[in-house]
DNA sequence: CCAAAACTGTACTCATGGTACGGTTTCTCC
DNA sequence: GGAGAAACCGTACCATGAGTACAGTTTTGG
């Protein structure tokens, strides 16, 4: 309270989030139930008494791990669809900036997106319990949510040329990037993701731009 | 040679079948590194023993669960884009078709869509040898390979309105379907899936037809 | 009926996840 | 600079699961 830094982050604090980075990375990589608690304390050089001192248990671990992968997710999707609205007072000029501003996003990862944790652990679900089943629902419906409120802005102003439902479109969107992730990974070519983000920016165009 | 019958399937086969059934239904709900084989051979109901007399190691089971899986669904497409070929001579028309039998099968599944094995592998990756993974990217680009020649066809007949690439389309079927799956699991929601395809058929209708 | 196929049973090793708990260091604040 | 909380270490322990070995038993097909 009495410091003038927002984040004093005590040394604990640092500690849980170098624990839970190492713990994304691996659950990405081979799956909540594969990932070893012995891996990520030996990575993050502690002991296991001291995770257990930041975790009760790995289904706390995983809780964390989705709240603060879902939180970073919204921070990105704010800066990135809040942009567009700053370079364009047209909503769908706006979007598509945002859209290509994304694809730009997934594009510069050095080593292709490391993957998404609500798709990992959708693929993994009867390993958690129901809080985090619940996270994981709701940050989608939020980001859902979100794309929607877009489509609607743009709607309003260019009346779709084909009879869309708009929250199909605003699914779609997450459907294509946790799709295109998935195929990025698979064939190990990590431009799909991206090109797959610039192909939707393209059907947006057509469903919205006047002729 | 001399039976008459396709598959005589001796005993051991009918085994084989039962044990690769099980461990891709516990795969997909909680990953291939959660998946005990003592729970599979349970739910089988024969002895560790006899499973190791089928599947020399846990990976041997994996490589037969992705085969097994790879050929039902090559059967599934052949099945689906032949039928849509059987039903109008336009190559459009024909996918049309085929997009709505495709949405109408995965809305048929009673509880949903029980997952896409190669999604799940892609996140979990590291637990698989290279085989695998071979195996995996090999059927996607044979999918992907599959989509772009009926777009091809399409395409000589009814130029697309948008210099769109064939390539990106095709590969946008898979990522819809593999992320309408994960929405449609997080969420619970088993109608979405259906709805991205029909979505997809939309675009593609949007793309091709004449306006 | 016989040989191969398809298992069962037991008994073990080794590695690892996870728990419990008491002790020790390090920080922080008064 | 001392007290107490926060952050962590050490060790001991149990349960589970992968995988091996191997001898015995049932089942099946020709």
């Amino acid at each position: 309270m009495s410091t003038v830094l927002e984040t004093p982050k005590g040394k604990g604090e640092a500690t849980r989030e170098r624990i839970l980075e190492i713990a994304e990375a691996a659950v990405l990589a081979k799956g909540f139930g594969a990932t070893s608690i012995e891996e990520v304390i030996a990575e993050a050089g502690l002991t296991k008494s001291g995770f257990f001192y930041h975790f009760k248990d790995k289904n706390a671990l995983a809780r964390e791990m989705v709240r603060r992968y879902v939180a970073t997710n919204d921070r990105l999707f704010d800066e990135i669809f809040g942009r567009g609205q700053q370079l364009s007072d047209d909503p769908l000029q706006a979007f598509l900036i945002s859209l290509k501003l994304l694809a730009e996003t997934m594009a510069d990862l050095p080593n292709g997106h490391p993957g998404c944790l609500i798709a990992s652990i959708c693929y993994q679900e009867r390993l958690f319990d129901r809080e985090i089943r619940d996270l994981t629902a709701q940050s989608v419906r939020d980001w859902n949510a979100r794309f929607r409120t877009i489509l609607d802005g743009i709607a309003a102003v260019h009346p779709p040329r084909e009879p869309v439902d708009l929250d199909d479109v605003a699914d779609m969107l997450s459907c294509i990037v946790d799709g295109a992730i998935i195929m990025s990974k698979t064939l190990n070519d990590p431009g799909r993701l991206e090109r797959q983000v610039m192909l939707f920016r393209s059907l947006v165009k057509l469903m919205f731009a006047p002729n």
